[in-house]
DNA sequence: GGGATAATATCAAAGCTCGAATATTATATC
DNA sequence: GATATAATATTCGAGCTTTGATATTATCCC
């Protein structure tokens, strides 16, 4: 490695409070992403075809296009984790009644099946994710996330425009 | 689309400061990594690269491996994204002087020239993520972001081991 | 009805990310 | 010194993600 002024150790200085907040936000979320795929990975599910499935539990019938919007994606991706979970028996995919082109997702027994479990997991790692928050606090930090998370990148995108 | 119960709009019930800790989270890292690689696009750099180029910038000499765990990633990826700067001019690896297998990465000129730009549209972004947020309420965030980007997956990782 | 516009789904290319495996070089142990 | 262990870098395969492009189907407007 190199033998020059060394980085600090993660937690400190810029690596830890001090740092960019954009990059603590990236660090976090990198963090608690690879724990969820570590908790998931002998299920054979991936984090995003995790939050697919939870979305279509709550939501079934939902279109690709629907999907990419809640999810903050693109359709493009969406399509790639569909065809994943439709390959792997998850989920499956009909043609809508009088609109023509869109396909209506929903969960197969399989998956309802695969989910419980999975919840179960991701629940586990809740409590690492308050660690010594106070409830103040927490409102203090969903109401940051929800913030930052709302500001998108071209303001006037429309949901479920009917 | 489904003509089921409508899903919440981003930042209502379950989309807004209800919703899942850890759905937050991603959906704010989602956001604003979107709106770095926008701001980045017309740079020709992505923002795993700005990132690297930034940690080159601040500790020049740094191995991928090192760069691996500061940045709380796999050596593969590294060598990825190290790959495309090299291949773009922006960095340069030079085999260590005793150490055989090292390379120790640095920023080029041109590196360093982009990097002044990429930094200022960058830290354009920062209002955005401090939005509505009082001095102590940062404070929080902050303390809160750090603790769950250090909780790592394995957690017995030794950083820069002499 | 017919043509323009918009929405949906998908393909292709590029890049990021990981787990698994491999080759090379240091270091530790005997 | 010889062998075992560890660290570094890389290749491979799979999946996620984006931008750009294309085909199909609805909808809007005249």
């Amino acid at each position: 490695m190199g033998d020059n002024p060394s980085p600090p150790a993660a937690g400190e200085g810029k690596r830890g409070t001090e740092g960019h907040l954009g990059y603590l936000l990236r660090q976090a979320a990198t963090a608690y992403r690879q724990r969820m795929e570590k908790a998931l990975a002998d299920l054979g599910v991936t984090a995003p075809q995790f939050t697919l499935l939870t979305m279509l539990n709550a939501y079934p019938g939902l279109s690709g296009a629907d999907l990419a919007r809640i999810a903050l994606v693109t359709p493009q991706t969406v399509s790639v984790i569909l065809a994943n979970l439709e390959r792997a028996n998850l989920i499956r995919r009909t043609p809508h009644g009088r609109h023509g082109r869109i396909l209506q997702a929903a969960l197969t027994p399989a998956g309802q099946q695969l989910l419980i479990e999975a919840r179960e997991r991701v629940h586990a790692l809740d409590p690492g994710l308050r660690a010594g928050l106070t409830p103040r606090d927490e409102a203090v930090v969903r109401q940051w996330l929800a913030t930052v998370a709302q500001i998108s990148p071209d303001e006037d995108f429309q949901l479920f425009s009917r």
